[in-house]
DNA sequence: TGAGTATGTTGCACGCTGTGCAACGCGCAT
DNA sequence: ATGCGCGTTGCACAGCGTGCAACATACTCA
């Protein structure tokens, strides 16, 4: 759209592959060598661009700052919130949203069911750890001396007779969770009580967060809520695509959702 | 430089501070909305930018892939190479560059001594952990827990009266290199051999490696090579800079090294 | 329900600003 | 010395970026 910045925003990746000379860097943007100069100082200004001894040019510093400024600033429930509605209105159960922090995981954010049945929990609690559908997705994306640490150092309480046990179990079941993307709790925390789960990914891959529908017996079986698992799987992956801020999210919420439908486009 | 490119350039730290729309960034730039929306527009054609749902703009994944892919392909060695001949040709004496692999200190360049006795040493040969003063500086930056996993696995070989004994004074030694900054071996690894040595770091202010100049007794006594600690320091703080690409780099080699002198500048 | 406001978007004419050219300085290899 | 390669500079032209005004749509009051 703009040709000058279009021109300057190109030798970014082309540095990336490795430092570059003047003339290397005109030549694969089809521009006279003072152009290229040009448009190389500003980045250089702006410390995308380092010239390094020899001369050549290579990419700064300033972008990993940015870079890590960037995802400091990002707020995942901030992110998520419009699309835990969305899903809330779509089935109609408790939406939930957990992060990992301190050996813990913790519910962020909630959307109550709109069935008169409702589970109990609470914003800023710890989940039930060793059973809990999101615990166990986030938990399974740690790297696997953490993760086994982890496992040894927990209690393994049997809130039901489906509870898991102990470590080898749970890490057995992380295991599976890890391989299929998605996690289930079938009653192990709340006898009547099941629940589903698919996380939420950060730009590098790793995950930062997961999500989870939950229902009682009363109001729909363990098979019925499974039914629901592309649509909350879809939904996680909207989130991740709009968090990591890849591409531009398809799968966006619904009309009455939080996207404003784009103006002056038919 | 040039306007254009500078004005979509400043858009980058500004979304750094967290999402804005349209207009906050046309104000913060000082100019028309219409202006920043092209600005935006290409921004997000390259991935520097995100839309998110709620039309306001971020950082998008782009950067973040950007950085990652610029930092795989720094090579410490091509860089600091010109630095090391450098300094050998200022003191004279043999200067190492060394990293961390796998639990081992690797020296992975070189400069000989001008001096007619040197020392034994290859590039790609282990160092020897326990006593050398590049080793010291890599392993005190190790994060704690697995600077002491690795302190309580490795044999503490006595090559001389003075080479570290155990686990506990290593671990006490690498606080204090850790502390200070700098390094030194002072006869622990060959009795008559006395070394120096201080840390490069990565963008992030981790040590990504370590240089040294090391001289035998019979040239030099430990107090005079100590005087060159400062050359040292600053050398390495050079390489620092060039490396992790932030400003441009004042302490630079002198007129015989490798910095070619910038022509049509009087 | 209606006018009022805020925001994103488009088309257009002006003229600033980015462009390529040619020339120069400088180091390096022959 | 001479030619070659590379980065750099000044300049004249016009291409391209700029701001303006008008439009579209969504939200918010009365």
């Amino acid at each position: 759209m703009s040709q000058t910045v279009d021109r300057a925003l190109s030798i970014l990746p082309l540095l990336a592959e490795g430092p570059a000379d003047l003339g290397q860097v005109a030549d694969r943007l089809g521009v006279h060598k003072s152009t290229a100069l040009r448009l190389l100082r500003t980045l250089h200004e702006h410390g995308l661009v380092h010239r390094q001894a020899d001369q050549r040019y290579r990419l700064g510093a300033r972008l990993f700052a940015l870079a890590q400024e960037a995802v400091e600033n990002l707020d995942i429930r901030e992110i998520a919130h419009p699309y835990l509605v969305d899903l809330n209105e779509k089935c109609g159960h408790t939406v939930h949203l957990a992060v990992y922090e301190e050996n813990e995981v913790l519910y962020i954010d909630k959307v109550e069911s709109r069935y008169p049945v409702r589970m109990y929990s609470r914003i800023g609690k710890p989940v039930a750890i060793t059973v809990a559908a999101v615990a166990k997705l986030i938990l399974a994306d740690l790297p696997e001396a953490e993760r086994r640490a982890l496992a040894e150092k927990l209690d393994y309480p049997m809130y039901t007779a489906r509870s898991i046990p102990n470590a080898a179990a749970f890490l057995k079941e992380l295991a599976t969770v890890r391989e299929q993307g998605w996690a289930t709790d079938l009653g192990g925390h709340e006898e009547s009580i099941n629940c589903i789960a698919a996380p939420i990914r950060g730009a590098d891959g790793r995950v930062v967060a997961a999500m989870s529908v939950s229902a009682p017996n009363v109001v729909v079986t363990a098979e019925e809520l499974l039914t629901l698992l592309p649509l909350v799987r879809r939904t996680a992956d909207a989130i991740t695509r709009e968090y990591s801020g890849s591409a531009p999210a398809r799968d966006t919420p619904t009309s009455h959702g939080p996207a404003r439908p784009v103006p002056g486009k038919p």
